[in-house]
DNA sequence: TATGGTTCCTAACGTTCGTTAGCAAGCCAT
DNA sequence: ATGGCTTGCTAACGAACGTTAGGAACCATA
């Protein structure tokens, strides 16, 4: 299978369309008969492919964990450059996460929670490690004078906040392209910050 | 049964402890035997007072609609005040009836897509009811100069946005108290609107 | 053509689900 | 004390679930 092919693997196809259907009805409420039945086979015949239903979910949440913590790496990997630029680029690279794959996303930070141990802790502490990487961004571009807020745990929550819904709204085929939307998102949550 | 007692009806409690459990695992990942456990009987026992599951997300669902709707009345009631404090008020009154109960609230804005028809059909309706209330008054803003943005649908989306997330994180026993977590956020809100 | 690997169908399994019906126990009013 | 109502237990129902195992069909290769 060529990386440009439009063709893609069985696998690749249940991939995507648990990914869709778990998102539209919930992952405990998408049942493997019904993806089957999106697939044109039989319900069965997914363990051709696969070895469990939490098989899918445990790739989609930790694949777009991945992307993010790349982005973060990326973003913040010159260490001589100041806190707020960092955090500006992991905004967006944030943003860019999110609406690259809005099934993916709504997934990731909905779903989660119907892993199973041992992975659910292992979820857990990655988004509290990406969190805090934005709090901590915050609270330095705070102490250099860059940034200003009261509290940088409230201002991480709601700058996540801000984003989190973005999957819900936002449309490939709408008037707003990715660039667009990152930039006008980036701004509005940086501008609330920079002093 | 008095309001101020501290004594709930069984159906309160039933109410009560579905509300907690469908927020924390989800609608569909909840049965009726765990809900059972939950209270302290058997599941065949629970369907002495309700009639189905389905009714207790309804009842939840549209009773926090109905606050938000309320809430929104209330806000704008007096039409000789202009659209900015109309705004204002109805962010505020947004954010107190989301803190009012979290786990409502997460029900709320999560699990209704499990609502059969014709109630989710109805429930979508008010959804885009009150948002378009938003939509307006931002409109009003800006035509009137009170706020500027480029785009009244982009501004209600990342508004609402905002403070979709808070069920989540806002703790009733966290530092700040309801009035400073509204009065915060709707700063927040009205500030990146305000001309 | 024969062989091996992959994919799919099918029937079935064991489990879980939401719910019902019948009965017993408890409570309250007369 | 009696009767009626409410509440809960229990067993069971029919349906749905995720998954398995066996066999058939298909495809690629020698």
């Amino acid at each position: 299978m060529e990386a440009t092919s439009p063709i893609l693997s069985r696998k690749a196809q249940i991939d995507q369309t648990a990914t869709a259907l778990f998102r539209r009805r919930g992952y405990a409420a998408t049942s493997m008969r019904e993806l089957a039945a999106a697939l044109g086979i039989e319900a069965g015949s997914i363990y051709s492919h696969i070895k469990s239903k939490e098989e899918l979910l445990h790739r989609i949440c930790f694949r777009v964990a991945d992307e993010f913590m790349a982005g973060l790496r990326s973003a913040t990997a010159d260490d001589t450059e100041p806190a707020a630029i960092h955090l500006r680029r992991a905004i967006d690279s944030h943003v860019r996460v999110l609406i690259h794959d809005t099934d993916a996303s709504a997934v990731f930070l909905h779903e989660w929670r119907h892993l199973s141990e041992p992975a659910l802790s292992e979820f857990v502490q990655l988004q509290r490690n990406y969190e805090a990487a934005f709090r901590d961004m915050i609270a330095r571009g705070v102490a250099d004078g860059a940034l200003r807020t009261p509290d940088p745990a409230f201002a991480t929550l709601t700058l996540f906040a801000s984003v989190t819904w973005l999957p819900n709204w936002y449309r490939p085929d709408g008037k707003l392209g990715p660039d667009q939307i990152a930039e006008r998102l980036t701004n509005q949550l940086f501008d609330g910050l920079a002093t």
